[in-house]
DNA sequence: GCCGTTTTCGGCCCGACTGTTTTCAGTCG
């Protein structure tokens, strides 16, 4: 039983490997071997799992896993149990690290950074600086001035260590919603699809690419790189461009011809990973699929529609969000690709806010705007005591808030607020209310807000202890993740173990459409799902105009891989309550 | 360094754009 070194998480590991790519890059190493370990990097990042959980129990041969093989399983083995690579430790020595930090710079690769360092000894962005400043870099071949001047430009921001951050799903919408107004107002294209990991409806977003088919490309690209909100034009070509918007988002158009639209939607909806993949079907085929569409010689046979692409590869379609290359493409050879939830299945809302405790509209008026969306329930979840900060409720509160409720509800028809709580669990692994009242709700979600920092033995046996107690009929936010200027780590909890007691328990699993949270992540999810775990779909609106978030929440769903039939709420009033853990324990399943 | 519907060796996705070049390498997505 290998000694396992503490706290090594995915991303760490993953990390190394991606360093070693970078070094072993600007070290002129063969590229398939560079790729190698970038590949290597994904799959461990992508891990629903901790790698280290994985090597501990030794069950699974790491070498099953995508693009793992015996080399690097050994060398996970070595990172998860002494905390470090040899081989990582080696290239640094040779290499300066400093280096990596050069890679961020647009326009410089690892030829350049190589070259760099061999003619003038940069090892770091300060010497880069001073080099610039000398002249000493424009006199090697290959740096003319606007190389220089890009790299100036670069080394002035302030982003440099950290890299440009990627957006929030619901801030680039905003983003990508502007400008394609703006290029709808000035007419001259059929159609615009915004393509990409917005697309994909990943959490968060890179850039933005737009695609339209037009009779008067010129005319939409200049409309394009004339756009205000764009600070400078990247590129400009005969069929595409490339902008920078205020906030360091990058936009991509491109044109396509009709006959090319699936083939340019496919490329650039990505992944890239999910891309590569199809073109090795292809090229076992014998075929070349590019942007343009799929060959067979020269001769195209298929690229009008996605559909039509994936059909000719013997594949079934496959949703934009399930396409990053975790399996979905053997599903679609073998037709059982799910058929995902949709946002118009979801028939309430778990988890919202009033200005009883820290949201800024009242329970009539969540309830008005939850009504106008449809929905046929809601559960009304503020905050127990230990969320002092927010006014968490008491018990005495809480009743008050249960009888404005039942009000509400007698002189509502076809719409139901349920009687909720959501409740802290606290750090001892008590829950925040006494169990006679959580008896009396409709529906409990309980929640972790403090002692986050807790080992991960604390942290699972609280959740474990919710998970088990009667009434709490599900776990919100379940791994505590924020994304954005409040970016949070999820807890360090033992997700496998709590998974394998929620399903035990019919503790139902949240999925939090709020996008700062979107927690569950979808890897998990899709772990859970695995697992057998159920859900439930929330928004943790804390206003009116948040109850939308409800897509972020499908979206997250649907790369996970769910169906319907894995989601509570999409079920009706009676049905969802007869599916709550209370509901079979109080025996009234008969 | 990974991987296998022709394979345990010999492949490994594909094209646009830029800058600095007179025909292309490097970078990027």
């Amino acid at each position: 039983m290998p000694r396992i070194a503490s706290g090594i998480q995915n991303s760490a590991v993953a990390q190394i490997f991606d360093e070693v790519a970078d070094l072993l890059e600007i070290q002129g190493e063969n590229p398939f071997r560079v790729r190698a370990y970038r590949n290597a990097a994904r799959t461990v990042r992508d891990l629903p799992e901790a790698v280290t959980d994985l090597v501990r129990r030794g069950e699974r041969d790491l070498t099953e896993l995508p693009s793992i093989g015996t080399d690097i399983a050994e060398k996970i083995r070595t990172i998860v149990t002494t905390g470090g690579l040899p081989l990582h430790k080696e290239l640094c020595a040779k290499v300066p690290p400093g280096l990596l930090q050069l890679l961020r710079i647009p326009g410089l690769g690892p030829k350049r950074v190589k070259l760099l360092h061999a003619k003038l000894k940069i090892t770091s962005a300060a010497d880069l600086q001073t080099a610039l400043d000398s002249g000493r870099v424009g006199k090697i071949k290959g740096f003319g001035p606007k190389t220089q001047e890009q790299m100036r430009a670069a080394l002035g921001q302030k982003t440099m260590e950290a890299g440009p951050r990627r957006l929030l799903l619901f801030e680039a919408e905003e983003q990508a919603e502007a400008l394609r107004r703006w290029l709808e107002d000035g007419g001259s294209f059929d159609t615009l699809t915004v393509a990409g990991s917005y697309r994909r409806r990943r959490e968060t977003v890179g850039d933005l690419d737009f695609l339209v088919t037009s009779a008067a490309t010129a005319n939409v690209i200049a409309r394009f790189t004339s756009y205000p909100g764009a600070v400078r034009v990247i590129s400009k070509g005969e069929i595409g461009a490339a902008i920078e918007l205020q906030n360091g988002l990058r936009a991509d158009l491109r044109a396509l011809e009709p006959d090319a639209y699936g083939a340019g939607l496919l490329y650039f909806t990505g992944s890239k990973a999910h891309n590569i993949e199809l073109r090795q079907i292809a090229q076992a085929r014998d075929l070349k699929l590019n942007e343009y569409g799929l060959f067979k010689g020269s001769r195209r046979v298929a690229g009008r529609t996605e559909a039509e692409i994936y059909e000719y590869l013997g594949l079934d379609f496959i949703p934009p969000e399930l396409r990053e290359a975790r399996g979905e493409i053997a599903l679609a050879r073998e037709h059982r690709l799910p058929k995902l939830v949709e946002l118009a299945e979801i028939k309430g809302d778990l988890q919202m806010h009033t200005t009883a405790t820290d949201g800024r509209a009242t329970l009539e008026e969540m309830a008005a705007g939850a009504q106008k969306l449809g929905y046929e329930y809601i559960a009304i979840t503020d905050h127990s005591k230990r969320v002092s900060m927010a006014l968490g409720f008491d018990a005495a509160r809480l009743r008050e808030q249960w009888a404005a409720i039942d009000k509400l509800n007698a002189r509502t028809k076809g719409f139901t607020i349920l009687k909720s709580i959501e409740m802290d669990i606290l750090e001892n692994g008590e829950m925040d209310l006494p169990d006679d009242v959580l008896a009396e709700a409709d529906y409990v979600v309980a929640t972790i807000h403090y002692g986050l920092n807790q080992s991960s033995e604390q942290l699972t046996h609280r959740l474990l202890a919710a998970i088990r107690h009667p009434f709490v009929d599900a776990i919100g936010h379940p791994t505590g993740r924020r994304l954005g200027r409040r970016e949070r780590e999820s807890y360090a909890v033992d997700f496998e173990t709590v998974v394998r007691a929620a399903v035990e328990s019919r503790c139902l699993l949240e999925i939090d459409g709020h996008p700062e949270r979107m927690d569950l992540p979808d890897t998990l999810a899709a772990a859970g799902k695995r697992a057998g775990a159920r859900f439930v779909l929330s928004t943790d609106s804390h206003a009116v105009n948040n109850l939308p978030f409800m897509k972020y929440a499908v979206d997250v769903a649907r790369r996970a891989g769910l169906e319907s039939r894995d989601i509570l709420n999409t079920r009706s009033l009676a049905e969802f309550r007869r599916g709550l853990k209370r509901a079979v324990k109080s025996g009234s399943k008969r």
